[in-house]
DNA sequence: AATATCATTGGAGTTGACTTCAATGTCAAG
DNA sequence: CTTGACATTGAAGTCAACTCCAATGATATT
């Protein structure tokens, strides 16, 4: 005989509110049992899909995505086709992640090297952090869609 | 004298659109001058204001921040109480960025533990997940706000 | 039975940074 | 003087992930 909890229940030992329980039911996130076909009644299992979520939160999963794959937890022994697939999607996350800690870290050298020349202006500086600056713009508009059509703009394109 | 701008030219100088530049004038952010009062008129200056935008941008800067603090360029003759405001600010989304990589460095594993575990099963790797990931939910949990009082809650506490 | 505390729902509001729309005005060319 | 390409505005829509609200129903205790 599992236990089952109330929503309540489930909001305090999750840390999760539970207006966002009630979200993540009427999206098809995590669905709980009903009681008497009203109140919500949570399983471990649901418990542990919660948990789940909110790792998978961390790693910067959307809803949308944590509804449509996995659950991290239950593909244990399942079909090696699917795993593969999921191996692959979590790779594809890696890459973005990685990329995201790039462009952190050139954030992270272009705040130390303005604060610096803030602090104490010299042209050393001031000379880098132009240069580094430049090098970031290059970055920015490289990275844009298309500078060939002469759009470059909005709904008539 | 100066070039000036209509909203098309600089839309495509700077890869922004024109829609967007006009909300930013709009909320006060760089409002070019204007024609005979209706078309905008774009000076180098703000084409100048403009780039700098987009570079704080990539330095994960709200507009509200933008509009607050900057001109980046404009403070090399400055009081210097202000710079050193200006160095703490920047010093301060240092700290914050280099958080913000901590955390994705931790996303950055775990993916990677994830697909290994995923790819090719053994107890090994499976164990060496768990733990992680438990490491990574106290860490999550640890850093909410009253675990003390009762609510944990929403709207009556 | 009254009260307090929990639960339910649909629907609207929030945030930030745009984007889209409709109605209208302006300008250059043929 | 009409056509087409530009410009203007206010207002509403979009996205994600909640959050809040009001009206109402259920449960538990006195």
């Amino acid at each position: 005989m599992e236990k089952l909890y109330s929503i309540q229940e489930a909001s305090q030992i999750l840390g999760i509110s539970k207006d966002t329980l009630r979200y993540y039911d009427r999206i098809g996130i995590v669905s709980p049992s009903r009681k008497d076909n009203r109140y919500r009644r949570y399983s471990k299992d649901d418990l542990i899909d919660l948990m789940n979520i909110q790792i998978m939160q961390y790693a910067d999963f959307s809803l949308d995505e944590i509804r449509g794959k996995l659950s991290l937890r239950k593909m244990e022994n399942i079909d090696p086709a699917y795993c593969e697939e999921v191996a692959t999607f979590l790779d594809a996350k890696n890459v973005e992640t990685r990329k995201k800690i790039a462009h952190l870290e050139m954030v992270s050298q272009l705040l130390n090297m303005a604060a610096e020349t803030i602090r104490d202006f010299n042209n050393e500086s001031d000379q880098r952090l132009t240069e580094f600056v430049r090098e970031i713009y290059m970055d920015i508009r490289k990275n844009e869609p298309g500078i060939s059509k002469k759009g470059c703009d909005e709904h008539q394109g």
